[in-house]
DNA sequence: ACCATACGTAAGTATTGACTTACAAAAAGT
DNA sequence: ACTTTTTGTAAGTCAATACTTACGTATGGT
């Protein structure tokens, strides 16, 4: 057999032509030749477009690798750790999950896409609900806290995408980590 | 002449429509058909979809109004108000607001359509300065300020729209403000 | 050696989308 | 009345896209 290509060399390319170009904007062919191979290869391995996408993603799900993600006790730590992976996250595919968040209602083949970057939300919320029930946060619907801890990392980095010509100065995710606790300790 | 089709109502219509289904979403045909006017009218009139669409949300942001929005020496005010507005934009807007953030990149034409709500964010980097340099702000990049006030309201807004069975308990925006100036001042 | 496997190339099809052209009609100003 | 203005309908162009069909080829297992 000739090259023998792997998933994850085709669903890495797929996932870096999402977050250039977007679901509609990331054509068949295109994707092809993103991952080096020929455009009747991934229709025959792959059946569609969506397909594809689905299994790129969900495979994927390493976007926002959680798994060291866990309750300590120590919260600043976790709330670090938590902030530092979602950074990254945010500055590599922050778009690309704006993007599939707001064109999922439009693309019913893509339901599911996004399963798994909203499980790792409840499992943030998971974390900070174990140290409200510790006596260490305050009581307040969990969602809200997830947003205020997540909320301005993204927004930070789709506005910096969107204006290119200012310059933000970078967060210092500790000191962040550390004002986003004053005012919310119990 | 026929009907008379008013701007204002053609550009509301599209703005409906970019909300449901996004720029590349929303054909000409169906923009023609919510706006009830022919498409050929449309492209008379607008020369392009993406003018049409430049020039649909340039009135728009005249819906977004800040203009009551300034200076007044109370912060808590200034920042409830801000936050009240923006949250009831983020609400019926929000959803298109990221989309654009999120397609604009990918569409040069789109270029300065999103210019007026960008202005909006630096009015409030503005009124946030001056608070900084009244010393009732810490000082800090204005920026980070804007994302973590307005940040987790637009996530909070996405996220319930993304998943609608989960029920989330309203913001209340007074409480909000107040715990955001904590640890934020001087 | 041979055959199934996993790919490639070339050439389609069918649909759709942005945008145009040609011509007709309704209304308003004069 | 007539001309101008603003719309409409019908029909198209042209390019791009998701997806297919037919056929050929290199490779590895047996």
């Amino acid at each position: 057999m000739p090259k023998q290509i792997s998933d994850d060399q085709v669903f890495q390319a797929v996932i870096r032509l999402l977050i250039e170009r977007g679901y509609d904007g990331a054509t068949t062919k295109e994707l092809a030749r993103a991952a080096e191979m020929s455009e009747v290869s991934l229709f025959r391995k792959y059946g569609s477009k969506s397909q594809l996408v689905i299994e790129a993603l969900s495979h994927h799900g390493e976007i926002l690798t959680l798994s060291k993600v866990g309750f300590t006790g120590d919260i600043e730590a976790d709330l670090l750790l938590i902030t530092s992976l979602y950074h990254d996250a945010a500055e590599r595919h922050g778009e690309l999950f704006a993007t599939m968040l707001s064109e999922m209602p439009r693309h019913a083949e893509l339901k599911g896409a996004l399963q798994r970057p909203l499980m790792m939300i409840q499992t943030i919320e998971g974390i900070i609900e174990r140290y409200q029930e510790l006596g260490t946060l305050r009581e307040e619907p969990t969602m809200h806290v997830v947003a205020a801890l997540l909320g301005p990392i993204m927004n930070l980095t789709l506005i910096s995408k969107a204006m290119p010509e200012k310059h933000f100065p970078p967060l210092d995710l500790k000191a962040y980590v550390t004002h986003f606790l004053e005012g919310r300790r119990a």
